[in-house]
DNA sequence: CCTACCGATCGGTAGG
DNA sequence: CCTACCGATCGGTAGG
């Protein structure tokens, strides 16, 4: 791992255990061993980093999705993959996640207006295969974007429990969340 | 409204629009059209607004929930009427409930303990009732504390889309999260 | 509620 | 990658 990829690490932890702006350049620096001034050698600023972080993550999310998507599968099974890619990449990428979902808004212009684009964009990917659904008739649902913004939230809640260690597998914990958005806790 | 609630209503929209962090007390004095030293004859430091938004959604939540509850009803009445309280607090709260969720983190010691400590307790109270239904046989669910975390999710994602002008009234946002956690999307 | 100010820390640069 | 340093800004205090 290069040094600069390191430091793209561990400036990430420190994003998500701390927030971008209480994380300081010294506390970067600290943590990887060298002095602030050292670190300025191989970013530009502490921004590019932040930066870095949030637009490879939105790439991430969406060829992740956009591979496993079929336009000719059932809107279930569409939804099922799309679920299971999200938190693969979410999982996969804990710390990197927390960051692209809530340190975006430090993002200057014209940055964070792309930024926002890119993930308006991703949620409207997932918004299709509901609506599709529902004209299929395979969904009911009271409104389109609510269940979207529903379907996010289970998705985006994962990295604040998440553990590698813990009991639930990637796959598993996938399999339960699109089971409850499917089924619900109703027992039939 | 006092002074000192017209600081704390004030920085608690900065602290949602900015983060704890980022917002410095010469922006909270600015928006109050005052000089930053003022704002310490009303309060004693930034971290003590902090402190008084998070332990006081804090106990707005558990009021809220306590009060609707009976140990008696179903858990599917429970978990409606814990819902539509929870929505009920965060809608009317929705910028002191963002910082309740996310700046809490920024909290010193012992501060930060006792409130993780509250914020558990509150969810043990959703996790009570998910569990009894599961015994009751009302409910099927993956894992009760998987299930928990994905209704809180539900709710705790709401501050994020909405508004009080949008379509949705605040009963029908309860209303169609219920329906969602407890149905699922899926046309029967 | 203001002026005047404090020491600490911030992101970042110059020069080696 | 370091030393030495910059101007700006931070939370907060003294004194009125």
């Amino acid at each position: 791992m290069s040094r600069k990829e390191q430091i793209e690490e561990t400036a990430t932890a420190l994003f998500k255990a701390k927030g971008y702006s209480a994380t300081s350049m010294r506390d970067l620096a600290n943590e990887l061993g060298i002095e602030a001034a050292s670190i300025y050698s191989h970013i530009k600023s502490k921004e590019e980093i932040l930066q870095k972080v949030c637009f490879r993550m939105a790439r991430e999310f969406f060829e992740a999705t956009d591979a496993v998507d079929s336009p000719q599968a059932s809107a279930t099974e569409r939804l099922t993959k799309a679920i299971a890619a999200h938190v693969k990449v979410m999982t996969q990428n804990t710390e990197a996640s927390a960051v692209f979902l809530y340190e975006w808004r430090h993002l200057s212009e014209p940055y964070h207006s792309s930024f926002l684009s890119l993930r308006d964009k991703y949620e409207a990917h997932f918004r299709g295969i509901i609506r599709s659904g529902v004209e299929s008739g395979e969904f009911k649902v009271p409104d389109v974007k609510f269940a979207t913004m529903t379907v996010f939230s289970g998705l985006n809640w994962i990295h604040t429990w998440y553990k590698p260690e813990g009991k639930m597998t990637p796959s598993e914990i996938a399999e339960n969340l699109t089971y409850m958005m499917l089924n619900g806790m109703k027992n039939n």
